[in-house]
Formats: C-alpha cells, structure tokens, sequence
DNA sequence: ACCTCCCGCCATGCT
DNA sequence: AGCATGGCGGGAGGT
C-alpha cells in the first residue's frame, strides 16, 4: 500500500506464522489472544547476565552482524529465522565463543561500555523492522525475545520501548508485547506534539529560562522571579503538575499497567523533549534548557541538583533513541562560557499545523496566556470541563481508561510468551569495537543496510508524497473535513482564549481529527501546560515578530571567527544567551547554585561571565529587542536559524506567535485547505516564537550544520548518521517528508473512543493534518540575533 | 575533571 | 507472591 519502503512490508521478524496481522483494530486485540499462544509464555526472564555469556561481541558475531547489515534480505532472513529458528543457532556459537576465552580474553571480547550503547543498542532495535511496516502483517514485538536477540536487558529494551512508545512508532499490546508502527505514525505525532507544544508555550518558557538566565547572571535580582513564575504558572493551576502524554488515536495505550504510569517521566518526558525541538527555532535544545522546561514543568522547586542530574540522565538516554531514529543529532553548542551538550532537530520540519488541529493559533506572543492552548479552549469547548483541573490525563479518565483496557486486556493478554529464541542473529551486531568506532561501525553498519534501502526510499517519499499522501489524506488531512470540525471550535477559542484568562480546565483532552476517517488525536494537556504562565507576558513580551526576513544561511555566516567576534560584541550587550545555550543555566544567583546541579557547569561559567556593566547593557538590550521584536529566535536556537521551510514559512516557522489578527487569517486558510499547513500568512514577521533572546548567537554550525538543518528535513528515514551529516543530508530530498504516516489503521479508531469519552464525545478539534507538504523544504536561514553566536559543533554522531 | 550514560536495584502496580 | 515495568541514581568508561 502506501509505502513504497523496501522494508516496508516486511516485517519484523516475524515471529512466527503466526500472527497475526495487525493490529489493526480492536480486532488486534483479540487477535493477539490467538497470538500469544504463540510465544509462550510470558515470563520475563532472561537476564542478560545469562545472555551476556555468551556475547554476540565476538568477531564472529561481528562478521555476521556486519553481513547482515549490509544485506538488508539478508538480515530480514535471519531475523526471521532467528526469530525462528534461530534461537538456537546463534546463540551457540557465542557461548563456544565465549568458552574459548578465558579470563582477559574473555573480557576484552566483552563489549566496550559504548558498545553497548542505547544508542546502538535502538540502532539494532531499529534495524529489525521496517520503517514502515506493513500493517498487515504481524508487527508484534516481543520485548524478552527482542531483548534475548539483543543480548541486552530487557529493562534497556524498555527504555527504547518507552520513547518509541512517545513517538507511536510502537503501541503496546499486552504484557511484553508491542505492535512495531514504524512511522506511519511520526509525522502526525510530531504534528500532534508540535501542536502541544506551542501551546504550552515552550519556546518561551525556553526564551524566559535563557532570558532568565542571563538576568541572573547580570542581574541577580531578577532571576528567580521569571523562572518562577513560569514554573509555578505551569505547575500551578492544578496542583499537580502532571505530565500529559499526547496521545495519537489509534495508538493509545492499550495496557493498563502502562496507563497507569502513562504520564510518568520517559515517555511525556521524551514527548516533551521533542516538543522542545519543534516549537523553538533553531530547533536545537540544549540538555540543560530541557532539563529545566521539564523539571519546571514537573516541580520547580525541586530543582535541585539531583534531580537535575537524573532529568540529564534521562534526556541522554531519550536523545539516544532519538538519534537512533535521526530525529535528532548531538551537536555542541558553543558559547562563551564553553561548549555545552545540545541536540539539535534533524528529523522532519512538522508544518506549522500539522496537527493541524491546534492549531497554532498565532498569538501573539504578548498573548502566551490568551494563546493558551487552542486545544485547551477547544476541549473547553467539547466538554466544558472548566474549572475543572485539567483533564488530561486524568487520573479519574485514566482509571477508567484503564479499566476498560484491562478488560481488553484480560483477554488479550495472555501471558505473553517470553519466548526465548534467541535469535542471535540480530545481536551479533556486537562486535568488540574501539569505542567510539565502535559505535559508528555499528551504526555505519546499520545505515549501510538502511541505505540500501534507502534509495527506495526516496522514491517512496515522493511516492508517498504524491501517492502516500493522496491516500491517506481522506484520513490525515482534509482539510475540509477538518475546517469542519475544527474550525468552529478554534474560532471560538481564538475569540475566546484571550478573553479567557483562566485556565480552567487545565488539561483537557483534546482530540484532533486527523483524518477525516482517521481518528483524531486525543491529547491530553496538562493544565499547566496549557495554561502556560502568564506572567511572562510582562517579561517577556515579547515577542517580537520579526525578523523572519533576516534569515539568511545559517550557518556559513556564522564561522568561528564570526562568532568570536560576535561574541565580544555580544558580550558587553550579553545578550544572550543562545540558545541553547545558556551558559549558565540557573543561576538563580545562590540559589541556583544549590540547586543546580548539572547546570553545574553553567554556574561555573555563568561566573566566568560578563561584568556587570555589560550585564545591564544587557537587560537593555533585551528589552530593546524585546520591543522591537526583533528575532526572534527562540532562546535555545542559535542564531541560525534554518530557515527551514518554505521562506514563506520561515516566518511562520516556529510558529509561535503571530499576531492573532494573522493568525486567524492562516488559520482559517489552512483549515480551508486554502493554503497549506505549512504557509502562513505572514502577518508579523516571523515571529520565532520566542521571545527574544537577548543575545543572539549567530551559530555557526559546525559542518554539519548546514547540512543538517537543510538535511533534516528530508531524509526522513535514511538512518545513516554519520555518513550523511556532512553532506547526505544537505540530500534532503527535498521536502519530502516522510511518507504520510497515515495509519491505516482503523482500529485506533475504537481505541479512541476510549479515551475520548471521558472527556465526551470526542470532537475533533483541530485537524491534524498534517503532512506535509512541503513541510521540510530546506532552506537554511539564519536569524541572527544580535550578536552572538553560537557556535554549533556537530559532534559525534552518536 | 567532566561528560556520558550503563547498569541494575528496587519501587510500583497488575495479575 | 510473582512478574512486568520502569524510576532512579551510583558510579564507571571515555575523552
């Protein structure tokens, strides 16, 4: 059908006959209990322990690994077998491997802790299913038979399960079982999480928290009162600051245990973080800025270094994944103060809708609070929840959710059968490699076979484009059929939100209608979130649209020596703090200290920073800036900013904020189906969403930057990191998103229901819609902030 | 010395 | 009680 992906149909290993083809529907479920059988029995088991005896690292194991890598038949053969047969065949050969060494030997064959990397470890995950997997097949996942193949612990199957699962490239069927979607899916999530995001606000809370930053570190007496506010505006309104999980129709948990921690950390945590990535510029985000905006959002106050250094831990093992998938890629961003760890967005460009339902609307940036999220007011709307704490997944729908679920379950889920075979195959991807070659061999290796695949897979994205699109557009995006729905509700909230100062119901679900047969994508917001902190406003008012016109190239302006200059220049304005770079992340004068943990180094260097004089230059600077607008260019966003899309849409790019008036007029096209998604009217110019940043950094991205920020977009699935940062990605293929992820699933559509009803009939309010279009065009500009800027030091891949 | 982040203990929650 | 999940952070490999 619709993909035109080698893999595409292929499945994942299949396990079995069996199985059962897909998931689709409801009829999955059922399905499943047939499956199951299958496996056997669910007992998880293994520990890796047992399994690390016998290591796939050998060289043997290695030689074969790097065989089937290059062969993609290849490896799908084995997969199969192995997943098969298989058990049995590989596996023994790593225990004679593993017998022959003794002591030394036997440890140095022991992989190298990078070796063992989540990073490669999701590389090989991935490798085993196709990107876009066929729907009819049985895409099942078995995690122990995963993690046996593997060679890993299944707690580390878990932690790739979990950001997957965020991204609803997988759903989970029942105990240890999950249904590989591939990215069918991915860019109606990332439309979806896109659509959240602006909602929430982040790119402000990103420019307040640098903003923030940069005022404690000038001026002490500020600082705490922005983050503050923003923190306790987020986490205020209900009392408790849940996580949402955003939640695509046919994906929904389908396991009550996962619903149950469902808002927890790594998975809303993974959403966010990507979230982060979409809403801000230049879209790189700096660990220590999403630390924040995360903990932020969870409870402020905590902030203390502990918990800062486990938000990093988390988020190192998130970008993992997310590199894995190439959605991301490490870069460093360079500041004043020195290099901090960043990430920067390499995956598709998210058209400003996409969602499509919410909208983005464009407020103004002044407006954050009136923006509040267009989802939240439309789920106001649909089920008047007001006052009510938010919904989102609350824990009252969640229960019943569950409920319902685990009757589902109860069914389905038999015990899952651990099976054991072993397929060894996949895991001889091991291979005692040197560190960091190691990895990249492995990864190298990985891409090779996706490569292969991959020119088909360029032709898929046009396919896809055309074809896949076409298709599946009666689902994702009709745009009639979303105006539809959509519009009224969104209207409302724009008259509305403004009025409405309150947040009354905080999180609320809110569906939106992909497809017009499609389901529409429940998400549920937080309150807080959705509320996003007005306070701000005064502060950062921000916003000042702008600038959309000075994107130019990103990155080749900006070279090294630029950026010195820049620097220097910038200092004594010190404005700001590139993004992503806030060097110095809390500086909550002593407090922050205390506090901050990770940010440790920010501190250090915070100290290191500009005198005082400049300080205040500084504040001006801001402020000058702020009213005049300038660029916006969203705090974390280096200076450059890609101007990714369209120019047209670079102004509407980040989307964040436009004026209402604009907005509106976008809004309404685009639901129209007059425009696409992806243009937008410019009404103010761009508007980067943030609020400015004071300082602005001209990045220069390391090499790769430039082919970075074009290339994200395009590639969509190529996995290959490393060998195309520098140029492959510059490929993009053009606009080509991925395929239309339109799921074809129906079954979501019952899925949804469930969630949905808590809240009430579902309505769809916005669309989603997106796909894209010409969503990823590649052009690359830079904003420049003022400035500074920022160096961005593509890094190691991986 | 700092950046990464593996590893696995142990809490949580369902069965 | 047992098992599946997954939060969490110590501590170690890498650079």
């Amino acid at each position: 059908m619709e993909n035109e992906k080698e893999n595409f149909f292929f499945e994942p290993h299949k396990r079995g006959l069996m199985k059962t083809p897909l998931k689709e529907s409801t009829a999955a479920n059922i399905v499943l209990a047939e499956i199951q059988p299958d496996f056997g029995p669910l007992t998880t088991p293994t520990k890796p322990k047992d399994i690390s005896q016998g290591e796939p690292w050998t060289p043997t194991a290695n030689l074969k690994m790097l065989i089937s890598a290059v062969s993609p038949e290849i490896r799908s053969r084995d997969q199969k077998r192995g997943l098969f047969d298989n058990a049995n065949g590989l596996p023994e050969a790593k225990d004679c491997l593993h017998e022959h060494l003794s002591g030394d030997e036997y440890e140095k064959s022991q992989p190298s802790r990078k070796e063992k990397s989540l990073g490669l470890l999701c590389h090989k995950f991935l490798a085993r299913y196709p990107k876009y997997p066929n729907p009819a097949v049985n895409n099942d996942i078995c995690l122990d038979e995963v993690a046996e193949e593997l060679n890993v612990e299944r707690r580390r199957i878990y932690d790739i399960v979990n950001v997957l699962e965020s991204l609803h490239m997988v759903s989970r069927l029942a105990k240890n079982r999950y249904t590989w979607h591939g990215r069918h899916n991915l860019n109606k999530t990332l439309g979806a999480l896109k659509s959240v995001g602006e909602e929430n606000k982040y790119a402000e809370q990103i420019m307040m928290i640098k903003k923030k930053e940069y005022e404690q570190e000038f001026d002490f007496s500020k600082s705490y009162s922005i983050e503050d506010h923003i923190i306790k505006a987020n986490a205020g309104q209900n009392g408790h600051t849940d996580m949402c999980f955003v939640e695509l129709p046919g994906v929904e948990f389908r396991a009550a245990s996962v619903n149950s921690r469902k808002d927890k950390s790594l998975r809303v945590m993974s959403q966010k973080f990507v979230m982060l990535f979409l809403v801000s510029t230049p879209q790189i985000v700096s660990l220590e800025i999403a630390a924040k905006i995360l903990i932020g959002e969870d409870h402020v106050e905590d902030l203390d270094k502990s918990k800062f250094k486990t938000k990093i831990r988390r988020l190192y093992d998130i970008a993992n994944v997310l590199s894995s998938l190439e959605l991301i890629k490490k870069v460093h961003v360079t500041e004043e103060r020195g290099r901090k760890p960043a990430f920067k967005w390499t995956g598709p460009e998210i058209s400003p809708n996409p969602s499509g339902c919410s909208p983005v609307i464009p407020f103004t940036p002044s407006d954050l609070e009136v923006r509040r999220s267009s989802k939240e007011n439309c789920a106001k709307n649909l089920f008047s929840t007001r006052g009510k704490p938010n919904f989102t997944r609350h824990p009252s729908l969640i229960k019943l959710v569950k409920t319902i679920e685990s009757d589902r379950r109860k069914i389905n889920s038999a015990p899952s059968s651990p099976i054991k075979t072993n397929k060894a195959e996949s895991s001889q991807n091991s291979a005692p490699f040197p560190s960091k070659m190691a990895q990249l061999a492995a990864i190298c290796k990985m891409q090779l076979e996706e490569q292969s695949s991959e020119p088909r897979k360029k032709v898929k994205v046009q396919l896809a484009r055309s074809g896949h699109c076409k298709p599946v557009a009666p689902l994702d995006t009709p745009a009639s059929a979303e105006l539809e729905l959509t519009a009224p509700s969104l209207i409302q909230p724009l008259g509305v939100v403004p009025l409405l100062p309150s947040p009354l119901s905080s999180a609320v679900p809110v569906i939106l209608p992909q497809a017009p047969s499609g389901p529409p994508y429940a998400i549920y917001l937080q309150p807080a979130q959705a509320r996003t902190m007005t306070p701000p406003q005064s502060l950062s008012p921000t916003v000042c649209p702008t600038a959309s016109s000075k994107a130019m190239r990103s990155k080749d302006s900006a070279d090294a020596t630029t950026e010195k200059a820049a620097k220097d220049a910038a200092k004594p304005s010190t404005c700001t703090r590139p993004g992503s770079l806030l060097s110095v992340p809390e500086r909550h004068g002593a407090k922050a200290r205390d506090k901050e943990p990770a940010g440790e180094r920010g501190s250090k260097r915070a100290s290191a920073l500009e005198d005082s004089g400049s300080k205040k230059k500084f504040k001006e600077d801001l402020k000058g800036l702020e009213n005049v607008s300038a660029l916006m260019v969203s705090p974390t966003s280096v200076a450059a900013v890609p101007v990714g899309s369209s120019p047209a849409l670079t102004s509407s790019h980040p989307v964040p904020v436009q004026n209402p008036s604009s907005a509106i007029v976008n809004f309404t096209l685009q639901h129209l189906g007059l425009i696409s998604p992806s243009v937008q009217v410019p009404a103010s110019p761009g508007p980067g969403t943030v609020p400015m940043s004071p300082r602005i950094e001209a990045v220069s991205v390391a090499p790769e930057s430039a082919g970075t920020q074009q290339g994200r977009a395009s590639r969509y699935d190529s996995p290959v990191p490393g060998q195309n940062q520098p140029n492959g990605q510059s490929v993009a293929v053009t606009g080509a998103q991925q395929p239309v992820p339109v799921t074809p699933k129906g079954s979501q559509l019952v899925a949804e229901s469930f969630f949905r009803t808590p809240g009430g009939p579902t309505k769809p309010m916005g669309s989603s819609c997106v796909d894209f279009d010409g969503a990823n065009k590649t052009s690359v500009g830079t904003l420049f902030v003022p400035q500074r800027k920022l160096e961005v030091s593509t890094e190691d891949v991986h």
